[in-house]
DNA sequence: AATATACATTATAATAGTTCTAAACTATTG
DNA sequence: CAATAGTTTAGAACTATTATAATGTATATT
């Protein structure tokens, strides 16, 4: 449990108050070996069953919300109809698999930088993400 | 008005039976110079205005899908708290304007061609798109 | 340690985007 | 000109998200 604690000054660290909910909460998502995606749902089911006791609704929006707002957490836009949320909050490229819906990121190495030709005047570029859309390959073929 | 008959047959062609409304749908999207993006509030507001007179919101959200489904419109997700459908239904990049949250088509020639290095085994690629987020470059620099 | 204060959590209500329903309407077929 | 199948419509229902306001908790002050 010595992890508390580091989540408890990361939280005082950017301005937000260590309450138990906040503190599981960082549990969850980041006492993890790797970065993960994940929807507000998944992580009420997480939280609720690691704290054996509900969490509202309002507290996972509203602390999701504030940790996007403080950088920790990254939101995905992939699929219109769901909103994913990213512990991996660096500038990354994304598989998305059609068949289940997950989402796996892409290693730096896996991919040559995007060249891009063309600038928007007056505009500076912020990011550039590539989404690889991938599915099964049942192509029973003869 | 000679068009308004190529989009009867087109829609005949797919299918669908060429209604008033989804004559002046064909209209709205497709009767013109270049592709464009749109959410369903635009179009709603489009066609009430070249009808003159109102025409039901579950109808556009039919027909925007029923042209999706027959690949004449492609749903974009850049922005979960929007749905954006886009005219163009090819495989293409985007810059999204973070500013003014107006999308903008990159021309093919405007990048080159993304090498991916990595496979997801047992799947197959399906598409490789680009978004580049961009805004104002006001650096304010001395 | 007790108190005061600011901030957080909660249940619930409100909102917004989308989909469903069933009745009225329209295009097509014979 | 029926009969039929498919379509539009208004409004209800549904779902995800945000707002509200009362209660609870962490921190600062004494
Ligand atoms: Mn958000
Ligand atoms: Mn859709
Ligand atoms: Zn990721
Ligand atoms: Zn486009």
């Amino acid at each position: 449990m010595a992890k508390n604690c580091n989540f408890i000054d990361k939280l005082r660290e950017v301005g937000l108050r260590p309450t138990k909910q906040r503190v599981k909460m960082c549990e969850v998502l980041f006492n993890r070996e790797k970065t993960f995606h994940f929807t507000i749902n998944d992580l009420v089911k997480m939280i609720s069953e690691q704290m054996n006791q509900k969490i509202s609704l309002a507290t996972v929006y509203n602390t999701v919300h504030a940790f996007e707002k403080k950088g920790y957490l990254k939101e995905i836009s992939i699929d219109s109809h769901k909103s994913y949320f990213d512990t991996n909050t660096s500038i990354h490229h994304h598989f998305f698999d059609e068949d289940t819906h997950e989402l796996i990121d892409c290693d730096e190495s896996d991919i040559d930088p995007v060249n891009i030709k063309k600038n928007i005047t007056g505009k500076k570029i912020n990011s550039v993400e590539v989404l690889i859309k991938v599915a099964s390959d049942n192509q029973t073929q003869k």
